[in-house]
DNA sequence: GTAATTTGTGACAAAACTGTCACCAAGATG
DNA sequence: CATCTTGGTGACAGTTTTGTCACAAATTAC
């Protein structure tokens, strides 16, 4: 699965010089000479990085970002701003107008590659990696999961959406009333021992895994998931 | 709500001009002298960036990175290298060992500020703006929640789930057995015409919305998303 | 120690969910 | 046009989920 990054750059000994660059470094490239190139470009793909230059012959960087920010199919994926401009105030405008990032020609390949890796790093690792785990315990809220040590543990909708209020507040004591308005809402009457019930359902279903002892009374107040 | 920054910086001039400076553009900010007082601070605290500097009295900045992205609870946390090393392989290595940013000394307070909204943008923004969006449906699947036009939508968690495959998939065909695949698994048997029941499920709950058309049947293989 | 309060628990009934089926409607083919 | 195939639909039965309740157990207070 290898990452695209398009380059978006008028100079073509540097926009060549750059692609060679990085797919060498095991990236496929993209290349567009000017912004309303690259806009066609990401009409049909979708890559993983973009390097933008400033001066454009069509249109400045900044204008091109300011439209991909804008746009609700492509708005989300890292910039890097590559320029000449090193002035600190084009900095600062760069980075404000949605940059992620900003390098002064003549810039270094390495340090290049280093930073498109750390932003990748952190587009794609969020994704992967965005899941509430607690001693073994690891849900990922999205795709509806919930593994005990490798294994999948079958939970109904409220007592998943109970065992997600504990992992996303570990070690944090919520009362029973914050479990009833965040579980069943404000505008739903049901009796606080519901609350109760539901617990001792859920720590029926860790039971299996030896994992309900986390979930913690606090007399008088509610519940804590702590270790 | 304010962003809270960590600066962990021995040299207690440039730590109080940081965290002065950082003050005044809105952050709150906590201190650290020394990597292990950084840790202490992080068990107790969750800030929103860290800014380190490499050379630390206890422990190099590289090595404090490496111990906040294993730990569970902060790993994601932004972190920018600011430090007084200037050679090429030292920002190479600072960014392949965790850090999102690195800035050399003396560096602008400007640039600073715009790197650290920057690096917040992306990674706050990322959660707010997570969304799967189809004319005017909108589901947060983290959050378990369908809206259409503002209004809550109630659905099973079988149809919560072929919507979800929809809305990752707009406007392509989706065969019938991709869908059992994915919503029942490779290991449970349903019969193939559950499908076309569970559809006929889905399309009613959004019908009172009127958005049950965009669910389109594609005669002989499946069904899609489309406008 | 006793009484009061709070939490744990099993059981119940109602509601919701789920998959299947038979029949009808719509579309495709010869 | 007739026939066959595929998708839409209402209904059904079984399972699961849900909230409540009464009683037992545990904890706290006097």
């Amino acid at each position: 699965m290898q990452n695209n990054i398009l380059i978006v750059e008028d100079d073509m000994a540097i926009r060549e010089m750059m692609a060679f660059s990085l797919r060498r470094e095991g990236f496929d490239t993209f290349k567009a000479a000017s912004g309303h190139e690259a806009l066609e470009q990401l009409n049909q793909v979708h890559p993983d990085l973009i390097v933008v230059d400033w001066g454009l012959p069509d249109m400045s960087g900044i204008d091109l970002i300011d439209m991909i920010r804008r746009d609700d199919v492509i708005k989300e994926v890292p910039i890097i701003m590559l320029t000449a401009r090193a002035e600190e105030n084009d900095k600062v405008k760069g980075l404000e107008r949605g940059a992620d990032d900003y390098l002064t020609k003549p810039a270094s390949m390495l340090e290049l590659m280093a930073r498109i890796r750390a932003h990748l790093r952190r587009s794609k690792g969020f994704e992967l990696n965005h899941k509430l785990e607690f001693q073994g315990i690891v849900m990922d809220a999205g795709a509806h999961e919930v593994m005990i040590d490798g294994e999948a543990l079958n939970l109904s909708l409220t007592e998943f959406k109970l065992l997600k209020l504990f992992l996303q507040n570990p070690n944090k004591l919520l009362a029973r009333e914050h479990i009833l308005n965040h579980i069943w809402g404000r505008n739903t009457f049901v009796e606080d021992r519901t609350v109760d019930v539901h617990i001792l359902r859920l720590r029926k279903a860790l039971k299996a895994h030896r994992k309900d002892k986390w979930i913690q009374t606090v007399r008088g107040v509610g519940y804590k998931l702590a270790s």
